[in-house]
DNA sequence: CGCATGGTATATCGGGCTGATATATGACGG
DNA sequence: CCGTCATATATCAGCCCGATATACCATGCG
């Protein structure tokens, strides 16, 4: 699922410029995906020569003309059938839990630093998703997948916000232990010291 | 925080090919980095020519030559401060909570398996984490950031497994009343039907 | 009234990463 | 004896992220 096709499936929404699906994509799909101009703008222009969205443009006085892309016929079918292909993969990219397997290297005070932003921000989309919860409660036929999806995030997000309200204080004590200064390391290797896991 | 700060913080742990890279990436921080060949040896290679990595390399008969990395004091020094600036950022992406969102264009059977294989994919890692957690509680010094990071993972992937668990069945009812077969989109637009959310 | 800020809107580009592929060999099981 | 798997390094096309440029309007603030 690259940013052509996540731009397909937008579509099969309703019709939209570039601006709009980056606006779409920060709103609905901002806690499972992304796409910048620099991924959507090319996606749409390669859509259009392969005649799976069309484009209409409607000049505009003063402001960059708007370009209003529509799913065809066949650019439906070909996000139909990526839908059925593809297998849905999950993964998450973490500098925030990076950082904090690190944490014997840390001072203290940025170690409260990360652990109060990243709460923070996990309210930040908690507070978003209830939002749109509200919004779509009144307004008539949601789809289910998108109820679905917000479920899953509200979900996750609270798990990971009781997780780091509850044993934050573990990490604190041990980076105040920190002033043994790492000693230097004697030559170790990393070789066979870790569990063979291998989840494929 | 880039494939060479991830290699250079690896090797704060113990030396190490690029082979052993690969493998502790897909072990320890399989759950939140990913990291391929593509990108480490290339990564070695630069941090090697900076002076952030000494390399040792031992020939070995019939095998090619391993290539055996240390930290030098520079290396060390220049992930520390990496480690302090850097924002830590968490960011998911999942084709999977991107299938389920329309999961009105999907049969009921493809929606079946997409939750079957998700379900699977996270009871193995649960029980990889598990497997972790048994041979750290008889090992000595496990230092506390793994712990923690450890039990965040645990933490969120419950909460994922028990929602999907709980609300698959919501997906599948609303699968099966598809047969009303998708009304031609009757030009509709994305422009502004979405909620103004706006997390920074 | 002037000016800064922020929203609308499109577009480009370098640097970086993913995933696939190639190469070579030993170990192990059937 | 043969296939498969683990060890081990390396390359590369294709794709994506983030920053940047451009241009204009609306809003609000002093």
């Amino acid at each position: 699922m690259n940013v052509k096709d996540l731009c397909l499936g937008a579509l099969t929404i309703g019709d939209a410029s570039g601006y709009d699906l980056k606006k779409f994509f920060e709103t609905t799909f901002s806690h499972f995906c992304v796409a910048g101009y620099g991924s959507i703008y090319p996606a749409l222009a390669e859509l259009a020569t392969e005649g799976l969205v069309r484009c209409h443009e409607q000049p505009q006085q003063g402001r960059p003309g708007r370009k209003l892309y529509q799913l065809t016929a066949a650019g439906r079918k070909a996000f139909l059938q990526k839908l059925e292909k593809t297998a849905p993969r999950h993964t998450v990219k973490s500098d925030f839990l990076l950082s904090l397997y690190f944490a014997h290297l840390l001072p203290p005070q940025r170690l409260e630093t990360i652990l109060d932003e990243r709460i923070a921000e996990i309210e930040r989309q908690l507070s978003c998703h209830a939002r749109c919860r509200r919004q779509s409660a009144q307004g008539s036929g949601e789809p289910v997948g998108e109820r679905f999806v917000r479920g899953f995030g509200e979900a996750v997000l609270s798990a990971a916000r009781e997780y780091l309200r509850v044993h934050r204080r573990e990490l604190a004590s041990a980076s105040t232990a920190r002033s043994r200064h790492t000693p230097n390391s004697p030559r170790r290797t990393l070789r066979g010291g870790l569990h063979a896991l291998h989840h494929s």
